[in-house]
DNA sequence: AGTTCACATACGCCTTGACAAATATGTTCG
DNA sequence: CGAACATATTTGTCAAGGCGTATGTGAACT
């Protein structure tokens, strides 16, 4: 790694934190994977807004893809010291107390664990675990 | 508290510390209230742009300031919540590792507690507790 | 009162990043 | 192959915020 470039993670780290639609991705990924497709019918934005925001937080380190066929599904990246993991886990306990984000995952398990699905997401791939 | 409001404190933290610089000025008051003189001397920043970056921490809640005088004193403020405090603490604790940030708390000692404080500093008066 | 010291704020310039809309890429299936 | 679908990126516009310079403000002196 180059010198000097620890000294950026902090501020990265926090950059990617420092925007509320992204914090309610990281959210709605704090029991696994989800598929982007369900991010865009919980939040109700739009798909490349979604994406953006998305790459955003891959850049950042925070979150990591994984393709499945047509779908991409992303997940929470676990940082690799102790005292960043640390930060990051007491982070996403704060997050999974806001209203806000309650009524996201909500939305989440209603979506996803519907008896018939959306018309749009028809075949989509569900979330491995999804709690409210 | 208006309805709401609730939810921008989360985003306004992030973006208190998504800058090297305010991060920085957080590190130097880790171990109690800390003259913004020092501040401009540590940094060796211009103290124009130091005192935007405290201003911007103390809107964010962050930090709180004292006057004694002509001299201004910040400190680090506690969130209300237990959840915000406990994140603090972990954020806090990642400053104290990385390795810019002992250099200012290094140099932050070795100034206030010269036998003969720098020209600029004659009569400015010193941290309660110091430690690198 | 007027000056000096310590700090805060205002102004102008420039970069970053958020958004919508349009377009490109990659995958599956007929 | 080509159409359909899911996701990604580009483009253009705008607001937030970073920086340096200049100026304002409050406290402590003579």
């Amino acid at each position: 790694m180059a010198s000097g470039e620890t000294e950026i993670v902090m501020e990265r780290f926090f950059r990617a934190l420092a925007d509320r639609t992204r914090l309610r991705l990281l959210n709605l990924m704090g029991d696994g994977e989800v598929c982007v497709c369900y991010f865009v019918e919980v939040l109700r934005m739009s798909q490349p807004k979604i994406s953006r925001h998305l790459a955003y937080l891959r850049r950042a380190g925070v979150v990591a893809a994984r393709r499945e066929g047509k779908w991409m599904h992303y997940r929470v990246s676990e940082p690799a010291g102790e005292t960043e993991r640390r930060v990051f886990r007491e982070v996403r306990a704060w997050l999974r107390e806001e209203a806000e984000m309650k009524r996201d995952r909500e939305r989440l398990v209603k979506i996803c664990c519907a008896p018939r699905m959306p018309a749009q997401l028809q075949g989509a791939p569900r979330p491995r675990r999804v709690s409210a």
